[in-house]
DNA sequence: CGAACGCTTGATGGCCATCAATCTCTGTGG
DNA sequence: CCACAGAGATTGATGGCCATCAAGCGTTCG
């Protein structure tokens, strides 16, 4: 029942299987599809954004900037995620989205969502639970920038993103490719950039894993989520249920 | 249109005025009213929680232990707050959520939720605006703690709140009554109480503002506002439309 | 009245930001 | 084909913000 080629349905499935009109709805936005290039900014902070975009391919961030100049990243998006959601109910976002490789997306409007949440209810459930799980994530990274130190930030959040880069495929036991740089990790853990760096390296003596040339290849992955007590359930819910 | 007592209406009115029958069915909701003594542990850490929360009177926190014993608080529930809907829509909630003072609440069931959704759509809507909002207030404590520093954290914190009691009409621009502790502030700002006592013996001595004996008196709200950056719109939005 | 809780202030130290310099790699134009 | 620029990675030195430890105070409540 499910489309392998759809990794928002794959997204979604998890909360139950589509009826074949559900299924219809979905591929209808797999097809409408466009490539934008790297470092284009879909959404933009404070302005009006009537559309939401699926992501297929490709990483994108969402952050904010601040006054001085510095950035904190809220997120990034892989694919099958749904970004903007927020603008389209919201006049505004409070938070600029620009993608990070060159990227495959299809473009939604407020008019399509509407439209959606009255023909296919449980579509509209199916969003509000992944956005619920968004919020999760969101909750993760708060507890991480409160009360976790460097290492056992890095730590969590790159098993985070195995986890949730291995419910669309994109990764395995052994490691994923991440096309993330230093200065990307640091805004997104509120660490500068240098001490991404050494925590990086630590991790490597130490034997615990290596992110290097776009790839992340895990030694000790038991031994990490030890050491910052991470625990998968609010991302392996989903897999458990795919597998 | 709105009734006066009913802090959820007021909270959702700004999205649109409601009709007779969903007035009635948010009425519905008010009218089961408990009461909750301090200290009331309403959703537990990893357990089932199959409904949610209204909250018409009363402070509530939620939070995540941490395994060292740490706790970093995600948000702070005020009058007209839903509490748990995403314990709603998953097995298990990832946060724990407990009552600062005594409290009057509704609980309501998952079948309420729905059955709601499918007799006022526009309730729905409203409800997942509402969400959205939460999660802007995730994303900018998110910024805070990644990108700023303890006194912004504080002067940030202290407005948001502020501004959120203004729209249930707890707050005037002189300042509002708070029960939190300075254990509270810590653990929801990412510091030790020592140094929370610190940054608010220095904003009394600056004469920004003084947070004693459960008020916070603003003395100079519009240097506080440019002090951290503060940015209402996000919050404001719904004012405007109150007002 | 003692205990518990929250607030307050001082002293010490560690984590991580910041500044600065070097190195590699990739792409680009002369 | 090479020189050059620019982005990202790497390492060292210095210092500041804030955690931690410790002690004392006021208030509330059983």
């Amino acid at each position: 029942m499910i489309e392998q080629g759809n990794p928002l349905a794959l997204q979604l499935s998890p909360y139950g299987s589509f009826s074949n009109r559900e299924q219809a709805v979905l591929d209808q936005f797999h097809h409408k599809q466009r490539i934008f290039p790297k470092g284009k900014e879909l959404v933009h902070e404070g302005q009006a954004a009537p559309s939401a975009y699926i992501l297929y391919e490709g990483w994108a961030s969402s952050f904010k900037l601040m006054p001085d100049g510095g950035r904190q990243i809220i997120d990034f998006s892989i694919s099958g995620d749904f970004l903007g959601l927020r603008s389209v109910f919201f006049r505004t976002s409070n938070h600029s989205i620009v993608s990070i490789t060159d990227i495959k997306a299809s473009q939604v409007t407020a008019d399509d969502l509407y439209s959606t949440f009255g023909s296919c209810p449980r579509l509209a459930t199916s969003l509000l639970r992944a956005a619920s799980m968004d919020k999760a994530i969101a909750v993760e990274r708060l507890v991480s920038l409160g009360r976790r130190n460097a290492p056992e930030r890095m730590a969590h959040f790159l098993l985070e993103l195995g986890e949730r880069l291995m419910v669309v495929g994109l990764a395995t036991e052994k490691g994923y490719d991440c096309p993330l740089s230093q200065f990307h990790l640091a805004d997104a853990l509120g660490l500068s950039a240098v001490h991404v760096n050494r925590v990086l390296r630590d991790f490597r003596e130490e034997g615990l894993l290596t992110f290097r040339a776009g790839r992340v290849v895990y030694h000790d992955i038991e031994k990490l989520v030890r050491f910052c007590g991470f625990d998968n359930s609010y991302i392996s819910q989903i897999r458990r249920l795919l597998t």
